[in-house]
DNA sequence: CAGTATCCTGTCCGATACTG
DNA sequence: CAGTATCGGACAGGATACTG
C-alpha cells in the first residue's frame, strides 16, 4: 500500500486527511470555493492533467465534499457543486491561507479575505464560540471526547510516554 | 516530477501546501503538538518506517516548522521542537480536527479540545480578529492583496472564467 | 465542453535489517 | 534511543492523444 489508510484511526485529524490528503484536493475546494464548478475551469486554473482531475473530482465526491449536478441533459453535462461537508471545510482553507500569507509571502500579500461590506481585510483568528477567547496553548488543550478509548485517555493524559497510537 | 511544485505558486494555500502536503507532515505537527519531541516516540506513534520518519522530520525542519535541539552530547542526541511558524500553525490543525469531528466521528467524538481552565469543550470558529464575526460566506470573500498581479486581480474578480492560474 | 485511454516516471511509503 | 541502508510495490501525477 502507498500510504497507511487513516480512515480507521480514533484521531478526526487522520480521518479528514484521509479524504482530503491529496496535493490536489485542497487546491481543488479552493477553486470550488472561489466559485469554480466546471471541469474545464479547474483544469485550466490547476493545470493538471485530466484524467488526474477526473481522479481527484471524483475522490471529492464520493467523500461527500462535492456533489455533481446536472446542468445540460443534451449533451449531459455536470456541475461540481460544495455540499455542506464541503462548504464546512471552509474554515480549514482560512487557517491554511492565513498561515501561508504569514509565512511565505515574502513579496508581499497577494490573496486574502476582505469583509465584503467594508472591503477591509480580514484578520483570521479561531476562537472558542462559547467563551470568545483565541484557542492558543495553554489556555485550550487536547483531550479525551466522550467516545474515547482508555488507550486513548491515558495517552492524552501522559503525551511524552506515546506508545500505541493505533489502539 | 511527482507533482508540480506549489512553492512559486501566488496561492499562499498552494505554498503552505507545499511545506506540510504529505500524508504524514501534518500528523507528525499534531504529534509535536500534544508534547512529543523524540524520534522514537513519533515512530511508534504514527506507525511509520523510520527511513520516512527520517525524511518528514527532515523536510519539516528544512521547512522551519520544527527544529533540532541537542539534549544529550554523550551519546549525541536530539530532539525535535515547534519552531514560531510551527507553532504557527495550530490553528490549521484545529480547525481540522473540528471539521474531522463534525463529519467522521460516527461513534461519538474522541478527541477534542477543552478549555483548561474549565475543563468544558470547545467549540472553535474562526473569526475576523478586527469585527469578532465569523468569516462565512457571504460575509467574507477573497480578494487581491496588495503585492496582487493584475492577472490574478481580474481573476479574482470573475472567478468563473478562471483561466491562467499560474499566470 | 467534459471527459477517457495510454504510457511513463518519480517517489511516497512499507518492510526489514543493521549501527553507534 | 535515534537513526541509516536497502529493497520492492503501489500509485500520484505528467504528457499526449482521442471522443461524443
Amino acid at each position: 500500500m502507498q500510504h497507511t489508510s487513516f480512515r480507521t484511526m480514533p484521531c478526526p485529524i487522520a480521518r479528514g486527511l484521509d479524504r482530503v490528503g491529496e496535493w490536489w484536493s485542497i487546491l481543488i475546494l479552493r477553486d470550488a470555493f472561489a466559485g469554480m464548478t466546471r471541469f474545464d475551469a479547474f483544469q485550466k486554473s490547476l493545470g493538471i492533467a485530466p484524467a488526474m482531475l477526473t481522479k481527484r473530482l471524483n475522490a471529492l465526491v464520493e467523500n461527500g465534499l462535492l456533489a455533481k449536478h446536472r446542468y445540460s441533459d443534451k449533451p449531459p453535462r455536470d456541475e461540481y457543486r460544495l455540499t455542506p461537508r464541503g462548504e464546512d471545510f471552509r474554515p480549514v482553507l482560512i487557517a491554511m491561507l492565513a498561515w501561508g500569507n504569514r509565512h511565505f509571502t515574502p513579496e508581499g500579500v497577494r490573496v486574502q479575505i476582505v469583509d465584503a461590506a467594508t472591503g477591509e481585510a480580514a484578520d483570521p483568528v479561531i476562537v472558542d464560540r462559547n467563551t470568545g477567547r483565541p484557542i492558543a496553548a495553554p489556555d485550550y488543550v487536547l483531550a479525551p471526547g466522550p467516545a474515547a478509548s482508555d488507550a486513548m485517555r491515558t495517552r492524552l493524559a501522559h503525551p511524552s510516554t506515546l506508545l500505541e497510537q493505533r489502539a
